[in-house]
DNA sequence: TATTTTTACTTGCAAAATGCAAGTAATATA
DNA sequence: TATATTACTTGCATTTTGCAAGTAAAAATA
């Protein structure tokens, strides 16, 4: 069989790329880490700083200072949990919405793009195959997950 | 249409995490940029260091000092274009190549890991599928190239 | 209930990575 | 021959990173 990781790896950095220069909104510059944790404060419910620092694979620390400076730019908001104060609940403000938002509709449409190039059928298969990936490496034990083993 | 974003999103993020975690050989440890440099010297032929940062998208700047430390470990070596004396080709040491295939076996081991999740339909599909995505990606020209437009 | 352990996060610090500005040397162009 | 461009390197200041060591709250144990 052909080599699997050199297809990966061009997929991955291309898309690492469109995620690299995507996406300055407004004069507001974010940084590629910002914007993933923007992305999944947005698409996780009610997250705790540990949760999204597990998913990005980022240390807690790195990621604590990254939330702190998300909320010097009133990107994201910190509630302590009131069940246990240990934990602080992440959310965004209606700015970081916004500009989380925006973010998305540059990524989409630059996938848009990128799927205009195939037919109908070709597309459908495409996504198909992906989502049938992710539950592949999600199933898988040996990698692919948030927490290294 | 569903979220195409997320679909990638998810994907390549657990494959950076493969990456990430991917891979110390016999006490070496590599980052992940460094790997990734590694990988492009041994896939590109007679690379020079201005090609090899575009392709990762990292700054010239940033790219030489990595190739410096690559260079004192002893895993690239650096030679002068006999034609144009400002170039430098970049090549990987014996021991460089040790390394890399080192890590593409292991990210290849992971990946097939993935793959026997799926029957062998499924396999060619996805396979064929990603083909198609990198093809449409290097046409496209809104994004995705090393080259910021 | 009192004590210990664990969890969730923050801060100190030192090392590494980053990128702009400014350099050098070689080549291409006028 | 003079000028511009290219391919890289170095200086420097900023940012990012992660381990160690902290705090405070909750859970587990005695």
């Amino acid at each position: 069989m052909e080599n699997l990781r050199s297809l990966f790896q061009v997929m991955t950095r291309r898309f690492g790329l469109l995620n690299k220069n995507c996406c300055s909104v407004g004069g507001c510059d974010i940084s590629l880490i910002q914007s993933h944790i923007l992305y999944e404060i947005d698409n996780q419910h009610n997250p705790s700083m540990q949760q999204i620092a597990d998913t990005l694979g980022t240390d807690i620390t790195t990621f604590s200072r990254q939330v702190q400076s998300l909320v010097k730019m009133n990107l994201v908001k910190k509630m302590p949990d009131p069940a246990d104060k240990r934990i602080s609940i992440l959310s965004l403000t209606a700015e970081g919405k916004f500009i989380a938002g925006s973010i998305d509709q540059q990524m989409n449409s630059f996938l848009q793009e990128v799927f205009s190039q195939m037919n109908e059928f070709e597309k459908e298969t495409v996504i198909r195959s992906i989502h049938l990936l992710n539950n592949a490496m999600a199933k898988s034990n040996a990698c692919c997950k948030p927490i290294q083993g």
